[in-house]
RNA sequence: GCCCCCAUCGUCUAGCGGCCUAGGACACCGCCCUUUCACGGCGGCGGCACGGGUUCGAAUCCCGUUGGGGGUACCA
């Protein structure tokens, strides 16, 4: 080559002959190790959607006996977040998704973030480059648009494919105003046809797809290129991700097949598009709806069990007749081939009842364990429990467990008992509805209950005394006359089982809650 | 505009040509149980978007229409 003192690599000359790409190159077949990824952009809050599609992936490698690659594609640096990288690391290990190869984890493709793969990313441009399968676009998107307008066509149709072939005069003009070129994929003009693991045979028409920006100006990778040579280099053999990849995917296949060329990919990976998860009426449940922010729901009190479950169920079903299963047997009859091709909407109503389902099903010991951090998190007990407090959770966790579908629910119904009888909230509503003969029925339930000695307190004696004196003494419904000592003990007119509620409570404290509710009801008129 | 995806009760789904006068779950409405609320049990309401084909036979296959969604970026 001649020696021309102020080249510079910017300023080679042109890059070689287009050629196209192979139409065909090896694909994965049943005896490939399977290797799915997930591969988000740590920018916001862990989405449910999201996380859903870890599951399947993670589902999928474990039900297969393959791997799952956790891979962060943090190319954009002005949208991506350390804090967000957390959270998702923080998402995965609450639900229990692992993975074998990746960030945190290591594994023979390293570095497993895109912000350190620069140097890779370079070097598989200057091959594309050399190989012909990418060229210097120098129009803006405003020419673009111009040219289209011009020519009468929809300004919206993309890029035109104007800087393809440009010779090498116009190439040094464009120098020569001080523009710096995009890299563009040069599409071949032909069908891309695939066959989509859940929507089955799907065909891209020729045309369809303009070349694409894989690099910016100033050399830095976009997701379009970054994306498809990573799985190649981490030979994913499923690219299982959301549905709002798939008209992406002709430009994948496409970029593939020159990645085979240049010897960076060994086969075409399998592609499988999950449907959306939507939130109300039918939009894509937003970033911005809280619906969508899977710590909301864990704050909420949905145990991973639950959760798991339900987000497994859009789009996936275990059976005909069966809707609730652990993750054990999610996996083991998990198939990418069974998801349904149609979007599925989050249903809050459904992912609790299914949440409440499994925390039923939790052993007593690790419910009320599970208890704890909601208990803490409304400051009804401190970090380490005390000796009262240990007792109080022990009694009152089997009395709420049946009862309710989230743990915070369960913190809300037993908080009264961790409660000094003088800062007791008593809602309004604890008022209403108690009769004419709430004095009366106070009355007679502080007597009955006096007449129980501090020895022989027990739910059984409390039930046996208040019952002799309100139903068989007053001849009240038990509605009325348990509801009224519900009341003044719970402050609530809904609680766990009132008797055993008061044997936890103790005597002295239920007494003095009955005297104090009286007090009030009494100074109400 | 163009490209692509989707279409069974309000919601999530089973269904992959005859087993379907379409099954389950959640929600909703009754009843039972019951110290409140739940749980549990029983029962009820409620759906194949529409139109053409193919076939002896279609929720299931094909085409079209309509409706919804996504893409069409030097975001991912």
């Amino acid at each position: 080559m001649e020696a021309t003192p102020s080249t510079t690599r910017s300023r080679q000359p042109p890059m070689s002959t287009p050629v196209a790409p192979p139409k065909d190159i090896p694909a994965v077949d049943a005896a490939t190790e399977v290797r799915v990824r997930f591969c988000p952009s740590p920018t916001g809050t862990p989405h449910v959607g999201l996380i859903r599609t870890a599951l399947f992936n993670w589902a999928y490698a474990r039900h297969t006996g393959g791997k799952l690659i956790f891979r962060i594609e943090d190319t954009d640096a002005k949208r991506d977040s350390e804090e967000s990288y957390q959270q998702l690391l923080e998402a995965l290990n609450w639900l229990g998704i692992d993975w074998d190869e990746g960030v945190e984890a290591g594994g023979p493709h390293g570095p497993y973030r895109q912000s350190q793969r620069g140097e890779i990313y370079q070097d598989v441009l200057a091959k594309l480059k050399d190989a012909g399968f990418i060229y210097e676009s120098y129009s803006t998107p405003e020419e673009i648009e111009a040219r289209h307008r011009a020519a009468g066509r929809d300004p919206k149709l993309g890029y035109d494919g104007y800087d393809r072939d440009l010779s090498a005069e116009q190439i040094e003009a464009f120098r020569a105003e001080g523009r710096e070129p995009v890299l563009r994929f040069r599409m071949p003009d032909e069908d891309i046809t695939f066959t989509d693991l859940v929507r089955g045979e799907i065909t891209f028409g020729a045309g369809s797809t303009p070349d694409f920006v894989v690099a910016r100006a100033n050399g830095q990778p976009l997701y379009t290129l970054v994306n498809p040579v990573d799985d190649a280099l981490m030979e994913i053999t499923h690219v299982l991700r959301g549905e709002d990849l798939l008209s992406s995917t002709p430009r994948q296949i496409a970029l593939y097949r020159a990645l085979y060329v240049i010897g960076v990919a060994k086969y075409m990976p399998a592609f499988g598009h999950l449907p959306y998860v939507m939130g109300e009426g039918n939009k894509k449940l937003s970033k911005r709806d809280p619906e969508s922010n899977l710590f909301h729901h864990r704050d909420r009190g949905f145990i991973r069990e639950g959760l798991l479950n339900y987000l497994a169920l859009l789009g996936w079903s275990l059976s005909a007749d069966e809707d609730i299963f652990t993750v054990e047997e999610l996996v083991e009859n998990f198939d990418v081939a069974d998801v349904l091709g149609n979007p599925a909407r989050f249903d809050t109503k459904k992912a609790e009842a299914i949440n409440g389902t499994h925390i039923r099903r939790l052993e007593r010991e690790d419910f009320r364990d599970r208890m704890v951090p909601y208990l803490q998190a409304r400051d009804l007990v401190g970090a380490e429990l005390t000796e009262r407090e240990a007792f109080l959770l022990d009694g009152a966790a089997p009395l709420v467990q049946e009862r309710i579908a989230l743990l915070d629910e369960g913190a809300d119904m037993m908080a009264f008992l961790f409660v000094a009888d003088e800062d007791l909230q008593i809602e309004e509503k604890a008022f209403s509805g108690l009769g004419d003969q709430v004095l009366e029925t106070l009355d007679a339930s502080v007597s009955a209950l006096e007449a129980i000695d501090e020895g022989s307190w027990s739910t059984e004696a409390i039930e046996e005394a208040l019952r002799e004196a309100l139903i068989e003494g007053l001849q009240l419904k038990p509605r009325k006359a348990f509801g009224a000592v519900r009341s003044a003990v719970s402050g609530r007119r809904v609680s766990p089982p009132l008797f055993e509620s008061m044997e936890l409570l103790g005597r002295r404290s239920s007494l003095a809650r009955l005297a104090r509710f009286r007090a009030e009801v009494e100074s109400r008129g």
